[in-house]
Order: structure tokens, then sequence, then C-alpha cells
DNA sequence: CCATTATAGTTGCATCTGCAACTATATAAA
DNA sequence: TTTATATAGTTGCAGATGCAACTATAATGG
């Protein structure tokens, strides 16, 4: 047996393996916490409503089925139909009959959608290059990308 | 004004750039879901409980103020209170009276605690490594590292 | 010593999430 | 067509989270 495989099937982890994996989980909740932290200090909604702006806002016409809506954004679909309704009680998104599917339902963003995610922009980008972009160059970036490709490569 | 400064202040997100940090956030958490089904799956509780487990039994005495606790599981204060107290109703730890301070409260873990953690681990581990470590041979997992390194850098 | 401020932890309330059960439409198979 | 199965979405309930207000002890400064 290699060494290679008898390692794959060790049930301790190196030191490298504890670092990488703790870091990216902790890295990722601190980095997280802290847009939230802004956003919330704006006196802007979550990460999570901005997602699904800017999900739909991204898409031509700025209209998607719940069921789309939900697989982009990595949400369950009891979440996305309440998520859809508290958007559409902030005024941010409006619903719909899906027309080709009886049951499917849409969600289409609505101007006040546009232009609050617009106002939220900043304060993410602004967290989200502070803490994370400028840490790293082009060549770098592309690096880590790839790498992080490599973990959805399901 | 140099071309990289230029870039910093700048609004729009180039590619590397978006896809390094949706790409990042997309990951962690596909795996973390994966992990959480798979611990639901064997009847396990939640990776956050599983934190907490092991932060206790790591420390020498099994025992830690909710304080520091709380800053080594990145909880807030009051969330703290709320899952030691339901861990101690599911009899995974005790909590007692910090000697030096009267303000604190002290976790600890029993022997129930320990056994359910060294039973969630293979779990934990596997989801882990199959979707994660097992794509990364040891200098790249190093490299890895020393990238998140730099973005918890304060 | 007393007053002030900081720290540790708890609790009520509102929001959010996950699960399971449910309705309704669409697709496939007999 | 009739039945079975899959898919889309909703809802009740229980558990978890965030916020703000609160209590209690500790540390600081006069």
């Amino acid at each position: 047996m290699k060494e290679s495989s008898k390692k794959n099937t060790n049930r301790k982890w190196s030191e490298e393996e504890a670092s990488a994996w703790i870091g990216l989980v902790q890295a990722q909740q601190t980095l997280i916490d802290k847009v939230e932290v802004e956003l919330k200090k704006e006196g802007f909604p979550s990460l999570g409503w901005y997602d699904v702006l800017w999900e739909l806002e991204r898409t031509e016409g700025g209209i998607l089925r719940l069921n789309d809506l939900g697989k982009r954004v990595l949400l369950d679909k009891y979440n996305v139909t309440r998520l859809a309704q508290r958007l559409e009680e902030a005024g941010l998104v409006v619903r719909g009959q899906c027309p080709n599917d009886g049951r499917g339902i849409t969600a289409e963003i609505t101007r006040e959608g546009r232009k609050l995610r617009k106002k939220m922009w900043p304060v993410y980008e602004r967290v989200v290059r502070e803490n994370f972009l400028c840490k790293f160059n082009s060549k770098e970036l592309k690096e880590l990308s790839n790498f992080i490709e490599r973990i959805q490569a399901s």
C-alpha cells in the first residue's frame, strides 16, 4: 500500500490538514460576520437579502422562478418561499405566477429592490476588499481561485 | 498615483476577484452543509455542538470559562450561554462557578460529552476528507494555509 | 472608601432556520 | 384515461440566532 493512500484512510489529521480546514472555516466566517456587521451598522438588511437581489438583478428581466433562485443562492426551498415573502413585504420584489408551469412562482426585482442593492454594494464591496481582496495580487487570486474550484468540483 | 493603489479604490471587481470571493463563500458553505447533513443522517447534533465539545476536550481538564469558550468558537456571549444550557440539559457538559472570578461561569465536558464527540469525529472527518482534504497534497495544503492565514491577519 | 466604568453572563422578544407534512401541478407508465 | 411518481411551493412547529436591556461582579480613579 502506498504511503499516500494509507494517509487517506487515516483518522488523524496532520498539522497542515487541520490548519487548512479550521483556517478556511474561521476565515470565511469572520469575513461574513464583518460584512453583516457593517451592513447592519448602515441600516441595511442582511447579506442573504443582498444575494437574492443581486441574483435577480443580474438575470435578464430581473425575474427568476423560486426554484432556480434557491439553487443559485444555496437556499432550501422553504427558505426561498419565506425570504421571497419578506422581500415582497419590503417592496423589493414582486411575486407572480410562472407562465409555463402552473406550479411555478416567480420573483421579480422591483425598482426599489434595484435601488437598495446598489446602495448596499459599496458597503459590501469595501469590507470584502479591505479584509480579503487587498491581501492578494492578481496572480495570487488566480491561484486561490484554482484551489477553490478544486473543492467545488464534486 | 500607482496603478495598484488606483485599483484598490475601484468599486468594480475583476473576474479573479469575484470568482475568488464567491468561490470561497460558496465552497465553504457547501462543505459545511455536507457535514451537517451527514451528522444529522447519523443522528448526531450539529457542528456547533461538536466544536464546543472539542474545544473543551482539547483543553487541560476539559473545562473553560464561557467567555473563553465563546472566543474560541466564534460565538457571541448570549449564544454561548444558551448553547451551554442545551449541552448541560443533554448531559454533555456541566456548568459551575469560576473559582477566581465571581462573575465567571465554567463549562466542563462530561464523560458522556467526550464519548459523543469521539463518535461524531469519524463522520466529520470523512466528509471533510472526501470533499476537501483529498483534493490537495501536502505542499498545496501548506500554500492554501498560507493564503488563509493572510486573510486572518487583521 | 466611594463612584465610575468595564466585564461576564442571562433573559425577553422578534426573527430566522430546519424538518416534516401538506397541496397542487406536471410527467411517466400501464 | 387512470394511476403512480416526481417536482414546486407552502405552512405549523420546534429549535436556534441576534439585539437590547438587565443583573452582578471586578477593576479603576478620585
